[in-house]
DNA sequence: GCGGTAATTATGTCTATACATTATTGGCGA
DNA sequence: TCGCCAATAATGTATAGACATAATTACCGC
């Protein structure tokens, strides 16, 4: 056993919960108990229990002891993979094409860009996504020059737009809405499909505190393009 | 300052890292030096370090020290709301209708299906979810009658399969796939939409340990629904 | 120089102890 | 019986020290 004894112990607490023997709501050992049963100190026992508590299978309120959580199907962990990666990963090239960029003040009817743009203009870039020379996703996107005035420099020759903001800006936050629609005249140009045809939709924007950092509007081809979001193998949730 | 000291070292911490102030690759200060910065001990310091490590902000290295990490956008949580929940807070009436319920045997050809049934037989569920007696979504659920036998004597007059597996069926994993599908014959037709129109497709399959649970296909009408993700609110990451 | 080895330094794990916090339990008194 | 308060039992936070581990650095013999 190279593994360390809190490990061990936050492990064996784990599969006894996975596996259902601690169903949820169950009390499980206290400290005490459990640095009598695995004759350790009561750091390394709490050391095990704050793993499992932080990552959300158990609960634990003094005075009463621990218990095993609810699991919650309400939020899984969605990956979001770099197209750039996930395309040279099957063996496909990757390629970017940029097909327009301009600056320009913030569409005043429309609050998010006004809000996106703060005190300064935005960076409107549009461009698509090839897989082997095959269109995979059309892509406009909204950069605030008032959060990021160096990206004013970059011509994207080299570079996707949004590998460019993942290397040189630090977000905070992010939110990612996620729809089904019809391509339009313009999506359906870009991605040589008909008009009509289903797309998965992904708008993401990005903040840093408070202030915008960029909005991108996803048109994946349906047909060559899906998400995955996994709940459970605990294993994952720690660390690493 | 009601809050512990090792929460405080934590969040200023990370407050230098999501400002910039360190930007990925930065070394941060060694636990010596910080433990004399704040006065405490070394594990004090150590657990800072370690939860900003467990939530990926920093990578720790023997020898070399801790050094900020570059932020991964690869995951966020993905909210998937309860349907009958999130339609009734909308204001509107939730209904499910069943369209049919069999039990068979699993497709020989459908190596998921054999391996969904384990040493049994599978029970095929087949109905539309209605808000305001619109339909919003199409589902086909198979489930293992060799995993949840129970299920057999439930009729669903009161209650989507849904519901009703998550209230009876402790799950341990889960794994969800998100695409955009052009609606088939059958699905446009319980959906009410013409065929070929964009629909947001949701697979989910659930396991108990190695036993799958229930595998199931959900076709939303794309212009009715869509999916949330977010990332951030570095609050939220810790514990709660 | 070059390569192997030893010293150094930083994190990783663990113990033993102390006191704080808090929710429950139980008892005591009006 | 009801309500308050104290004892209790559990987790939460923190200290100080010991030893383990690993990677870098420095040194030394060749």
């Amino acid at each position: 056993m190279s593994l360390p004894l809190h490990e061990r112990i936050r492990s064996e607490m784990e599969a006894a919960i996975l596996s259902g023997a601690l169903r949820p709501g169950a009390r499980l050992p206290t400290e005490q108990e459990l640095m009598r049963d695995y004759g350790c100190a009561r750091m390394t026992v709490s050391k095990a229990l704050s793993a499992l508590a932080s990552a959300g299978l158990i609960e634990r309120r003094k005075r009463a002891g621990s218990f095993v959580a609810r699991p919650r199907v309400h939020s899984m962990m969605l990956d979001i993979p770099d197209l750039e990666q996930e395309v040279t990963e099957r063996g496909q090239r990757y390629r970017f094409e940029l097909l327009g960029r301009r600056t320009a003040p913030p569409d005043p009817a429309d609050a998010e860009e006004v809000q996106l743009a703060g005190r300064g203009e935005l960076l409107v870039i549009d461009g698509v996504h090839f897989a082997d020379d095959m269109p995979l996703a059309s892509e406009r996107r909204l950069v605030s020059l008032w959060s990021v005035p160096e990206i004013a420099l970059e011509d994207f020759a080299e570079i996707s737009p949004g590998a460019w903001l993942l290397g040189h800006v630090p977000w905070t936050e992010a939110e990612t809405r996620i729809a089904a629609v019809a391509a339009d005249r313009t999506v359906a140009a870009r991605l040589e499909i008909e008009t009509g045809n289903a797309c998965l939709f992904i708008e993401r924007r990005t903040w840093r505190g408070d202030e915008g950092i960029t909005l991108v509007r996803q048109h994946f081809v349906g047909s060559a393009y899906d998400l995955i979001a996994r709940f459970g193998s605990a294993r994952s949730m720690g660390g690493v």
